[in-house]
RNA sequence: GGUCCCGUAGCUCAGUGGAUAGAGCAACAGCCUUCUAAGCUGUGGGCCAUUGGUUCGAAUCCAAUCGGGAUCACCA
């Protein structure tokens, strides 16, 4: 507030100094550094506007300083250094601030207007094959967050999940399941439904790789068999080979050359001896061989008789997806997360087909000779991509202009929201030109939300090598040494078990949320699981223990923070001053965070607040400080801090508790 | 190879045209008979990947180079 009612006198003293107009954005201003800011707090970049006040910067600065003094009564004193006008602003300005927003439980936070077009955040959109991961808390924390910080705005949000609960991989957990399952149910093995549809994918795969692994193991056996042989020659492997195994002379040629090269690193063998081949050349040979899985022709088998509506299959599936929903809906509960509506890919993947028809119809897409539809995006700097499959099928995009167009016309937003992560930066690309060559006005409205990956100190996260940190085990684990760290410190004497327990619980989870968010979303992030959850220094933990800090002092003073006197000329200290600051700059960023969808504003602001507030704690008294106004003015500032760090806390879905 | 993102202290991260580049962790040294020490204070630690350019001024903008990552499927 008081940054817009300096910009303004400064135009206008432009224009009445030097008769020139001035336009807002040459004028930079902002917080003074901390080596001048005991004589000032907020500075002036006078080098822009030299070319127009056609005066020497330290003229210019003495010139607009002046004025500004005269004319504004919250303008202490100037001083000028260089180029910088540095200003002074009267600590009654700051007494008065305090005083007219201190009560003020909401402050910062505007109430969404549902009357106006909504914004559609989809974030989370889990498969229905594995549990969730670190991954998905990522995704689900900025979801989650940045729907807060635009309804802090004053935006109308809607959150939606969109679940993908079809497709190849769920048959491959329900094809195992149906195998080796034995009639297992999350009640029988005691197992969270995700868990356990999980556990059947994992086992799927397992087996799977094992066949195309036995295939390929005995070719290179016959290989290597013939390669023994004195008179070896490339014919005889070739005739052995074409017999029964799906690949090509040029494969087995290559495969034999592949094999001859690591006998040649390892010396000759004894005769049963199978030679292993790298492990590149491994997996290309087995993806070979794809099409020879009977366990993944068995699972194909099983998609298609899910698309024509098999009724045994269907049930089958339905079944699962009701255990990974109970199982999903725990962790989305723990971790304090929510939606208003829940698209699921069952339901919406053949949406996309008549946008594709009108787009043919159109002439925006084509059609090869096979039937499949392609749109030539080369004129954009990107190739062609496939809108329908040969068969007719969707793919991906198929069913993604299908439910942005549903949703269009279900909620006419005025923004849609996709919080994906970025690597999936190509397709939201491609979903946007789509859209735009089919001349739909809306097509600018869609924003990909591009979040970087979380990576582990032994590298990206991988299933396949059971690097995957589990979101319930990460939950479980944060509240455990919320627990253990708790316990050491011997803070525990007032509490009972169950605000204990939830004691644990906000500690917890505010140190893994608070880790994840003060990250800058577009950027990849470090996480180890062990040392990642501190409570020391920057982390959600400081910042609740400042406010329970607050809370403790609030409650031993006596006095009713809605009557405190205000009234009065009193002098404020330098750390005083620092923090109604900072408050008074939590609007800007709560709305540079919407601005940016960024998290980390907030995060750095009120970790910046909370260290604020702890200099002032720690050098200036409240409670026993004699001059009741002055202990008035420092209990109002305190309450305030309080209610703002809660705010602030509370944008991140982080909870804040009133003792620890 | 094309496109996109990233490179700042030993580690994890802020800072994205403005003054002498900041935090936390880790290390070391102090501060609890005093409102919660999960705190506060201090010390050390940097060719802001490299080179060139734009600018009164560059960690920040542009170009190139070097490193790291993502992506370019009739997968989702």
């Amino acid at each position: 507030m008081i940054w817009q009612s300096l910009i303004q006198a400064i135009s206008e003293a432009f224009n009445e100094l030097y008769g020139q107009p001035l336009s807002p954005e040459l004028i930079n201003i902002q917080q003074t550094n901390a080596q001048f800011r005991n004589d000032a707090d907020i500075t002036l970049m006078v080098f822009p506007l030299v070319r127009i006040s056609k005066r020497s910067p330290e003229q210019t600065a003495n010139d607009i300083g002046n004025y500004l003094q005269n004319k504004l009564d919250y303008v202490e004193s100037f001083s000028v250094v260089k180029g910088f006008l540095n200003l002074r602003i009267a600590q009654n300005f700051w007494i008065t601030f305090l005083k007219n927003n201190y009560t003020d439980t909401t402050f910062g936070i505007k109430t969404p207007d549902t009357t106006q077009a909504p914004f559609i955040v989809e974030y989370s959109s889990p498969n229905t094959n594995k549990p969730l991961h670190l991954g998905h808390i990522r995704n689900n924390l900025l979801g989650d967050s940045i729907s807060k910080i635009l309804k802090a705005n004053g935006q109308n949000v809607l959150q939606v999940n969109l679940v993908n609960d079809r497709g190849i991989h769920i048959c491959k957990s329900m094809l195992a399941w149906q195998k080796w399952g034995k009639d297992e149910t999350p009640e029988t093995s005691g197992l969270k439904g995700d868990k356990l549809v999980g556990k059947y994918y994992v086992m799927f795969d397992k087996k799977y790789k094992a066949q195309l692994s036995r295939i390929l193991r005995k070719a290179i056996k016959i290989i290597y068999t013939e390669l023994n042989t004195d008179n070896f020659d490339e014919n005889s492997i070739l005739k052995k080979l074409t017999d029964g195994f799906p690949y090509t002379p040029e494969d087995i040629l290559l495969l034999t050359k592949i094999i001859k090269e690591e006998l040649v690193k390892i010396g000759k063998q004894s005769a049963t001896f199978i030679p292993s081949i790298p492990y590149e050349a491994e997996r290309d040979f087995m993806e070979k061989l794809k099409d020879k899985s009977k366990l993944l022709n068995e699972a194909q088998e099983m998609l298609k008789k899910w698309e024509t509506g098999d009724t045994e299959v269907k049930k089958l599936w339905k079944t699962m997806n009701k255990w990974v929903y109970a199982g999903f809906d725990v962790t989305y509960k723990s971790l304090g997360i929510d939606f208003d509506k829940t698209y699921y890919e069952s339901q919406t993947y053949l949406l996309g087909k008549d946008v594709v028809k009108e787009g043919v119809k159109e002439g925006v897409f084509y059609t090869k000779q096979d039937g499949s539809v392609w749109i030539d995006l080369s004129d954009e700097g990107l190739d062609e991509k496939l809108l329908l499959r040969a068969n007719g099928t969707s793919v991906y995009m198929t069913q993604d202009l299908g439910t942005a167009s549903a949703r269009f016309n279900e909620f006419h937003p005025s923004k849609m929201i996709y919080v994906v992560g970025n690597e999936q930066n190509y397709h939201f690309d491609v979903l946007k030109k789509v859209l735009s060559k089919m001349h739909y006005s809306w097509a600018d409205n869609i924003r990909h939300f591009s979040y970087g990956m979380v990576e582990l100190p032994e590298g990206k996260m991988k299933s396949r090598e059971g690097t995957v940190v589990d979101a319930d085990d990460l939950i479980a684990e944060v509240i455990e040494t919320a627990r253990q760290t708790t316990m050491e410190l011997g803070k525990l004497e007032s509490f009972d078990t169950q605000e204990a327990q939830n004691l644990f619980r906000i500690l917890g989870l505010g140190g893994l949320k608070y880790f994840i968010l003060k990250v800058d979303p577009m950027k990849n992030m470090m996480f180890n699981p062990k040392e990642s959850i501190d409570f020391t220094g920057n982390t959600g933990p400081f910042i609740q223990y400042t406010y329970a800090r607050i809370q403790s002092l609030l409650r031993k003073s006596d006095n009713d923070v809605a009557k405190l006197d205000l009234s009065g000329n009193i002098d404020i200290h330098h750390e005083e001053r620092e923090l109604l600051f900072l408050c008074s700059d939590f609007n800007r960023i709560v709305k540079l965070a919407a601005d940016e969808l960024s998290p980390a504003q907030i995060a750095n602001y009120v970790y910046e607040l909370a260290k604020q507030y702890n200099q002032f704690y720690q050098r200036i008294s409240v409670l026993k400080e004699e001059n009741e106004k002055l202990r008035d003015f420092r209990l109002a500032l305190s309450y305030f801090t309080a209610v703002i760090i809660r705010n602030s806390m509370n944008l991140l879905g982080i909870e804040v508790p009133q003792r620890m």
